[in-house]
DNA sequence: GACGATACGGAACGTGCGCCCCGCTTCGCT
DNA sequence: AGCGAAGCGGGGCGCACGTTCCGTATCGTC
């Protein structure tokens, strides 16, 4: 367990599968061959499995930036003075991501692997924070749970993802966001 | 081409063939290994490609069944004296049905095959008829066009056919039916 | 009941892909 | 420069799955 620094070609090595990896999963999402993101990062198959034990391995190192970007995110917006544009903003923020990041929702879905589950479960407070403090300022309805607002995501990246018209896009976006205001009546 | 009749068993395993992918699909999505669905049928893998050229073709003939059936009933809500609760329940039978058909989300982004893409394009048709009325009707916001409503209800099915907690879909769904009303501002 | 046509089953093939192995290269220290 | 250790590459294995082939069984007719 001692760690040893890594040698200089196996750090510039491990630093460009994990770029290759950024890149092919962000556009084209989980099922990327991982013998194509060895080539893209000028590197064999074998390399990549020195470095990481298991092509979900690899995925989960990606994502685990990825979700942690989110956090942060979430928490320099959780102290914006309007709680109800700070959740706007989170969610556009994401719906924006979603056709440069096509591995979002597999991200988001794959909680139940080790390491993941601490940065889900992170993105999950913090979520919760955005979430009351527009819940409270009645910008949101009040019967949604982060689990729900999580599922909605998933499913918005999702479509917004998978179909190519932006404005489509942006329509669904506006239907969904309009639907987590409170309703009256 | 001169379709003649089958022979007795053939038909009858025919039948079986359709009768377990459809339970197949609708359990667990398009991924289905296609000879585990010949040995629910009690057949070998031989006699499914005797009947069907393509894995992909045995998949079609069972969406087919259930898009169709998404038409008869869109066209049959269509003559409804409220257009607002017609289109209501259409959307809370599809959420109803959305753990029974995983395979829904599929068969509706499979829109690129042969004949499929009719069915398709009645269901297209059909739920015109439906949203238009609601629309005007006040029941729906405008700016909702069928591909959108399309695009939300895959997304819709998949997060709710995915997630286990019934609760959650409820909630999801109420949020889209709201976010589909018309926003006053 | 016998014969030809039809259909069946499942072993086998090809492909794609995750993952491992091992002979060779490169690094870094002295 | 020289040597041991660390790292590399890519051929290859195993598995899963769609699809095909063909020897055998079943059907339907005369």
């Amino acid at each position: 367990m001692a760690d040893r620094p890594l040698r200089a070609d196996a750090r510039r090595n491990r630093d460009r599968v994990l770029a290759a990896a950024d890149a092919a999963f962000g556009e084209r999402g989980f099922g990327v061959p991982l013998d194509e993101i060895a080539a893209a990062a000028g590197v064999g198959p074998g390399t990549v499995y020195r470095h990481f034990p298991t092509k979900e391995a690899l995925f989960e190192a990606v994502s685990l930036a990825r979700v942690q970007d989110l956090v942060a995110d979430a928490q320099a917006r959780a102290t914006a003075t309007d709680p109800g544009s700070a959740f706007d903003g989170f969610l556009t923020r994401l719906a924006e991501e979603a056709d440069r990041k096509r591995d979002l929702p597999d991200a988001l879905a794959g909680a139940g692997a080790r390491g993941m589950s601490d940065a889900v479960a992170e993105l999950q407070a913090a979520l919760d924070v955005l979430l009351a403090r527009a819940q409270t300022a009645g910008a949101v309805r009040g019967d949604v749970t982060v689990p729900d607002l999580i599922a909605l995501l998933k499913g918005l990246l999702q479509v917004v993802g998978t179909d190519s018209d932006p404005a489509l896009g942006r329509r669904v976006f506006a239907v969904v966001r309009d639907g987590l205001r409170p309703q009256q009546g």
